[in-house]
DNA sequence: AGTTAAGTGTTATATTATAACATTCGTCTT
DNA sequence: AAGACGAATGTTATAATATAACACTTAACT
């Protein structure tokens, strides 16, 4: 009936946080926004996007095969392969170039390209729109004479979360 | 529908520029700074990073291997992964995420974290330090308590020469 | 009914990357 | 000289990521 076993376990941040309310809003917006556009957020894709709003942290398509099969035997590649194209298509999640990995997207309404912060101990990833740097970045890209169609903006290193705990660890 | 239309002859930054110019500098700072550091460029790494060099083009593992085969017929797969390891640690090449490929550093000397500007129509890229970039970006990641690692920060587009060859192919 | 387009099922394969262990070779030690 | 070592490479196998190709279903439209 329910999934009550959601935030509780080892999920850091959303220790901190109320992430039913990150995975409604996200799963609301997706629906509303599917609607909108006249495209289908299939049962398929509904699930996919589910899963990858599990946590906030980069997943990988075969985890999320593993991770859809339970509720859906004959899943294949393919199938979760198809689903991610459509949610990048839409804008509901990102693929994290630089992990071969995908994480759900929190401003789908809005611009969606966004600096990318990639915690390497954790995995969170963490959006942010940068107006300062994105106008920068205009600038740049204009000087260069580039038309551009896609921007991929990743910066690895280690969440401010992490490095606390770490700090409190003291190595 | 439209054909691709590709620059026509393989090398069209090259028929722009004295590219040998290129290989040689970058052979040269790439041996010069191998002794510095006490790290050995040997044979099968050079190979590697010449043939990185013919072009500017971002160029995938496999087709290194293949260009690299001719030359060294046991060549493996862990021939090419390991030299281009070593290249990448030394800051000599790039590696491109969003593309899963690898493409020369014409920087290896100064600063390694560039803005990569790569053309989805001809695959060169085009490295550029983009100062104001980066300092909005150092802000934006202060900002946000965030450790840096490493960046990837790459712009997808048409560069200014296939947009000069399509327009004037008046479509 | 016939046609079409979107979505999915299914099988197979292509592409990218790493693991694991053996061998070679130069250098340092004894 | 013999042995030990570490770095690089050789070699085999496999893991991980992604797409191609074609069949089938469904719903909408003609
Ligand atoms: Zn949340
Ligand atoms: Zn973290
Ligand atoms: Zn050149
Ligand atoms: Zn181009």
């Amino acid at each position: 009936m329910n999934t009550p076993a959601q935030a509780s376990h080892d999920d850091s941040y959303a220790s901190e946080h109320d992430h039913k309310k990150c995975v409604s809003e996200a799963l609301g917006t997706a629906e509303h926004l599917c609607v909108v556009r006249g495209v289908q957020l299939t049962p398929i894709r509904h699930q996919v996007l589910e899963l990858i709003w599990e946590n906030h942290k980069a997943v990988k398509a075969y985890e999320l095969l593993d991770r859809l099969k339970p509720q859906m035997d004959a899943a294949k590649p393919a199938t979760i392969y198809r689903a991610l194209d459509f949610l990048i298509e839409q804008g509901l999640i990102h693929r994290v170039e630089s992990l071969n990995a995908f994480v759900g997207c929190r401003c789908s309404a809005h611009q969606h390209e966004q600096l990318l912060l990639i915690c390497n101990n954790c995995q969170e990833v963490e959006e942010r729109s940068a107006p300062e740097v994105m106008q920068a970045l205009s600038q740049e890209i204009k000087q260069a004479d580039f038309i551009v169609h896609s921007k991929a903006l990743e910066i690895h290193g280690i969440c401010v979360k992490c490095a606390q705990t770490m700090a409190g660890e003291q190595h």
